[in-house]
DNA sequence: CTTGACCCTACCATGATGGGAAGGCTTATC
DNA sequence: GATAAGCCTTCCCATCATGGTAGGGTCAAG
């Protein structure tokens, strides 16, 4: 399999293949003798798994980590929860970051009319000060 | 009021401003004998105003068009809640989107009894193909 | 007058991916 | 044997917002 069919095998692009390799997250191909990379089954199976993993959220660096874990015949799942359990933590936090954005975002959206004339509590939000949007939403359901 | 002043008055980093300068997202400062750059308060309650929008996840481009309606006292707030209402919009399909990763991830930890022996559904699923992560996920709920 | 805190500019780095271009080689198809 | 598609390398650029560094000038307090 050549770097193309490896890609489509995959569903990781000839570029990032390449750039795997380079970074060091997937061991150097074998070429063939006109200098083209060849990939195996086991190879295409591996950046599937990569694949998977990015859709998951994994940054590259904890893709190797689970790399070393999948290859480690005698690991212990323990482990591998453990960074599964983070990468949860770590998509929780951000999406609590962003509910939190939103959520305040509706707020003044609501209390705008949105019609033609210029008064806005969304900008009038954005331009006062001091204290934080955050601060100000919170305030409005506050005891 | 010089760069540092203003950083700690608006909250936006003496870097960020000399860059938000460069880009042309505020104007110009003016500048001292010395060259070093001068702000009055309308410029830090611009800079206020950017660091706001910021925290509500607005990108800077976007923050160009809530700028220019905040300056233009001839704006219809309609266009202000349109940005508003664009920007919402993109943070749910985000959280959507994360909320989805996430709740994959929790499963397979779900099943992965996390223990010292290495086998793991985790693994096996990121492993095993073909077929998305996220189809498989689905299909534990499906009809 | 020295010292430390602050300012200046200019450049580099991030993370993961896409895009492109140049210049050349290989393979498959007609 | 010609042609097109695909591959090779290397390099650069762009994203997005932010942080860092390095080398040098300025200001205020002691």
């Amino acid at each position: 399999m050549n770097i193309g069919e490896a890609a489509k095998a995959s569903g990781v692009s000839a570029k990032m293949i390449r750039y795997y390799e380079s970074t060091g997250l997937i061991p150097v191909a074998g070429r063939t003798g006109a200098g083209y990379r060849v990939y195996s089954d086991i190879e295409v199976q591996m950046l599937r798994f990569i694949r998977r993993s990015r859709d998951l959220g994994f940054p590259v660096e904890k893709i190797e980590e689970l790399l070393a874990l999948w290859r480690d015949r005698s690991r212990q799942s323990a482990d591998v929860k453990r960074l599964a359990q983070e990468q949860i933590d770590g998509l929780e936090r951000k999406i609590a970051e962003m509910q939190a954005m939103k959520d305040t975002l509706q707020h003044l959206a609501d209390a705008c009319c949105g019609d033609h004339r210029p008064d806005c509590p969304i900008l009038a939000d954005l331009g006062n000060g001091p204290g934080t949007t955050k601060d100000r939403a919170l305030s409005r359901f506050g005891p």
